[in-house]
DNA sequence: GTCTATATTTTGATAGAC
DNA sequence: GTCTATCAAAATATAGAC
């Protein structure tokens, strides 16, 4: 017993860095402006060959990278419910979540914010729909619930709230705000708190 | 004398219609997934060779979209700034504007806010650079100075502000809102200045 | 100005030796 | 598991007849 069984997915150093150098391309330059000789150039490899050993095709990396940030997302995003009552603590945290991971992460970011996922993965659901998006609706049902935020379609306190919040994120993202992210962060959070929230 | 020799640009019926469809296309489905074959099919013709009379490859096309949308909104928004004085009444001008645009013309509004420009024009100025935008910068810069609008980096209050207003048309754009976009003007206004003006 | 035919290039993908 | 070689397909773009 050397090694434990691995039973759903493994990943092995090989396939990490594919996954690696794709997310860093697919961030910077886009998708289809990143052909498969871009990540093998990226990789060191004399040839695309041994791309295929890990995944059957280019679609199929930027499927397994989107599962994995969607997955990643939605865990952190159940471990802060868990940690808070308050919606707006809930939100608060997310906020905090996703400005920690335009500094330390902002490819991931990238792909999240500035890539249209629909374009080259059209079989998945409209992100609305997808696990982290649904737990954010939830937390802002639960906080209309509770008479935190103001009784409005909850979509549109979605897009009130992240409006601020993505659109913050997005002029750091591009470089138009070159400050550290966390020096617009207790500002954003202001705006975007009290653009749904009710006023006492 | 019964044409007037044509100065800058000639826009024949031919041209106006590979736009009008290029348009449609790059909005519905991407700029990558729209293949001259396809934009030679929604024309009816037999080859893609005609296309080439008017333009001189498939860039130029997003080239002159990109550009002709641009120059229609920079007016549109000279036109807002000199019928009104104040900040507040120009902003929300433009707001209006976005939600007319939304309804009369979503492909204009998409291919404006949904599709990722710098993929495949990369030769192009960062957006906040672009005549619309840096005109509604000094919108805002006026209401700061005027003390209608909170004294913030100008960019943040872009951010803000039409964090909100985008957010909402591209749920819109996108079919999770589907009821008439005007019915979610006034609301999104509320949300989007009291976001950035200074309360009374 | 539109059609047929075709050139050129790129890219995604596979086969098989080592 | 990586390399060489190559395929097949698709897309952009051009040439030249009508």
């Amino acid at each position: 017993m050397e090694k434990e069984t691995e039973t759903v997915q493994e990943n092995t150093e090989a396939k990490n860095q594919i996954l690696l150098v794709s997310l860093k391309l697919f961030a910077d330059k886009g998708y289809f402006n990143t052909s498969l000789t871009d990540i093998k150039n990226e990789l060191g490899l004399k040839g695309t060959s041994g791309i295929y050993q890990h995944f059957s095709n280019k679609q199929a990396i930027a499927a397994d990278l989107h599962s994995s940030i969607m997955d990643s997302l939605s865990v952190s995003i159940d471990d802060i419910r868990r940690r808070n009552r308050k919606s707006s603590e809930q939100l608060r945290e997310i906020v905090d979540l996703f400005f920690r991971l335009t500094q330390d992460a902002p490819d991931i970011m990238k792909f999240l914010l500035l890539v249209r996922m629909d374009e080259f993965l059209p079989q998945e659901q409209p992100f609305m729909q997808k696990a982290p998006y649904s737990k954010i609706l939830k937390i802002i049902q639960a906080g209309i619930g509770a008479g935190e935020i103001r009784a409005v379609d909850p979509y549109l306190a979605y897009a009130y709230f992240f409006g601020v919040i993505e659109a913050t994120l997005k002029l750091l993202l591009t470089g138009t705000l070159n400050k550290n992210p966390e020096v617009y962060l207790s500002q954003a959070w202001m705006a975007a708190w009290n653009s749904i929230a009710i006023k006492k």
